[in-house]
DNA sequence: AACTCATACAACCGCCGGGCA
DNA sequence: CTGCCCGGCGGTTGTATGAGT
């Protein structure tokens, strides 16, 4: 007996979503929280199977999500830890906040594969290629790869000294991997081989990004989310002001970056790592309501409350892990 | 201007593993 | 224990866009 399909896929819809239909999705998503994805487009009128949904929402209607290219020192995280990992996308977008598991994916087939082939490393194995040619370049394509790191090393003061592209003890370490797992040792053993090989991570980047992983995001109760424009008697509520600020208004849970992260990010460097800027998000957020681009911005912040409140959570939302 | 080719990225597909009855 | 459901993952494909001729 075949397995089922995942969904009915008589009559669905396939290919690019229109504006409307990720104004369904999304209006529904932030109304009733993630639940039953096969259920979703029942509920939220799509014709479109519960998995297209859970794509389009976490690889791009989520509030979180960072856009544009990844900096030069995110594709240096990639890099490391696709040296440490191999190709679990997943896990290295969890060290990536605002990033995709997909865009990660499109980013090393596109463009760190070849950035590596051309520094005469090979992307699979992050060994040199066995070229002569390519060994001169070696030194070359360290410092490269190092420099923005280096360089933003000396803005954070911090110490990121494993690099397992060009340590030695990454291989070994591979290789002991290979050599424990290969010996028909059991899954447990495999993971703590794993762990080993991760760990050393942590301790660096950890300087870096303040221990932040999104498998490790601390979980924020409803109560503690402020949200804008919903009903309250709060003599804080934010919701009279005219301001523009809107995320600050909204008060949406937040990553918190080191100090010295921070003071990075608020730089106007191509490597920073920071979420949406305010006006992304807006013009974004804008779009996918209103179908409007963003030429007339004003109109979220002009919109009656009721508008609001669809950002509004309740515990069941949150229950279910949105955002 | 029209065509071709390359590139980037969104979306799909099939498989896997965890949870549950 | 078994089978099913579902979410998640990684590989692959499809499509839009830009560059080059």
């Amino acid at each position: 007996m075949g397995r089922q399909p995942c969904c009915d896929k008589v009559g669905l819809k396939k290919g690019p979503w229109t504006a409307d239909e990720d104004n369904k999705l999304m209006n529904f998503i932030l109304t009733n929280g993630q639940c039953c994805w096969r259920a979703v487009p029942k509920l939220a009128g799509l014709l479109r199977c519960g998995k297209s949904c859970r794509l389009r929402w976490i690889n791009y209607l989520r509030p979180d999500l960072k856009r544009g290219l990844l900096s030069e020192y995110e594709e240096k995280m990639v890099i490391d830890l696709h040296a440490k990992i191999g190709n679990r996308w997943s896990k290295i977008a969890s060290h990536l906040p605002g990033r995709t598991d997909n865009e990660i994916k499109n980013h090393w087939n596109t463009h760190i594969k070849k950035k590596l082939k051309k520094m005469g490393i090979d992307p699979v194995t992050h060994k040199p290629l066995s070229n002569n040619a390519t060994h001169q370049t070696q030194d070359q394509t360290k410092q490269q790869l190092n420099q923005p790191l280096e360089k933003e090393q000396e803005n954070q003061q911090v110490s990121v000294d494993f690099d397992p592209i060009f340590e030695p003890e990454f291989n070994q370490n591979k290789e002991l991997k290979k050599q424990e797992t290969s010996i028909g040792s059991s899954n447990i053993t495999e993971a703590k081989v794993e762990d080993n090989i991760i760990t050393p991570l942590f301790d660096t980047m950890e300087d870096v990004i303040n221990g932040f992983c999104t498998d490790e995001v601390p979980i924020i109760e409803p109560h503690e989310i402020l949200v804008p424009c919903v009903p309250s008697t709060s003599s804080t509520s934010t919701c009279s002001s005219n301001s523009t600020n809107f995320l600050e208004e909204l008060q949406l849970p937040d990553f918190e970056w080191s100090c010295n992260y921070n003071s990075v990010s608020n730089n106007n460097d191509a490597n920073n790592m920071e979420l949406w800027d305010d006006d992304d998000f807006i013009i974004s957020l804008n779009f996918l309501i209103n179908g409007d681009d963003g030429g007339d911005r004003k109109q979220v912040f002009d919109a009656p409350h009721s508008q609001y409140s669809k950002m509004a959570m309740d515990s069941e939302s949150w229950a279910y892990g949105l955002f």
